[in-house]
DNA sequence: GCCAACGTTGGC
DNA sequence: GCCAACGTTGGC
């Protein structure tokens, strides 16, 4: 099993609305970046388990924790012309973009800030916390999962 | 709203 | 294949 941050705007998707899908959960729909695309079509496995990332808001973090309940599959809205995330490029027989399953796990009481994470040295390292680095999708290893588990109050 | 740090597109 | 122009992400 493999640990993953995935990041989401939360005006857009929050942790709360992650929740209110329940059981079922959520399609992880328009992914357009292909180094994602090639972690969530060929990494992500079900039962993986998923920081939820707060991006783009008063205090970026990590606000809990998502399952993956399905790998991935040929994104839907890569085919309607009605969505945001078409694309034109793409056929169902010849599917450029992917996506998973995720289902809620855990709210944390409160956010593990980016600040937070930033100047924990242990952390150094973390894809998240490295200049630049704006994927939406990135992986977490065992030990970052375990040192952060430690930060939650 | 600004802008750094990317990623993508398309002319050549 | 190069690279300028453009688009996007996301912290601040």
């Amino acid at each position: 099993m493999a640990y993953w941050l995935f990041k989401s705007e939360p005006d857009t998707f929050s942790i709360d609305d992650l929740k209110s899908r329940g059981a079922k959960g959520e399609t992880w729909d328009g992914v357009r970046n292909y180094q994602a695309r090639n972690m969530l079509r060929d990494e992500v496995k079900k039962g993986d388990l998923v920081f939820f990332y707060h991006s783009n808001c008063e205090v970026p973090g990590i606000v809990g924790i998502a399952e993956v309940i399905k790998e991935a599959f040929p994104d839907p809205s890569q085919f309607n012309p009605e969505s945001n995330y078409f694309d034109p490029k793409a056929t169902p027989d010849n599917p450029r973009w992917f996506c998973p399953q995720v289902k809620f796990h855990a709210k944390f009481k409160s956010t593990v800030s980016l600040e937070q994470l930033k100047q924990t040295p242990a952390l150094a390292d973390m894809a998240l916390v490295r200049k630049g680095n704006r994927l939406s999708i990135l992986p977490v290893s065992d030990a970052q999962w375990t040192f952060i588990m430690g930060m939650v109050k």
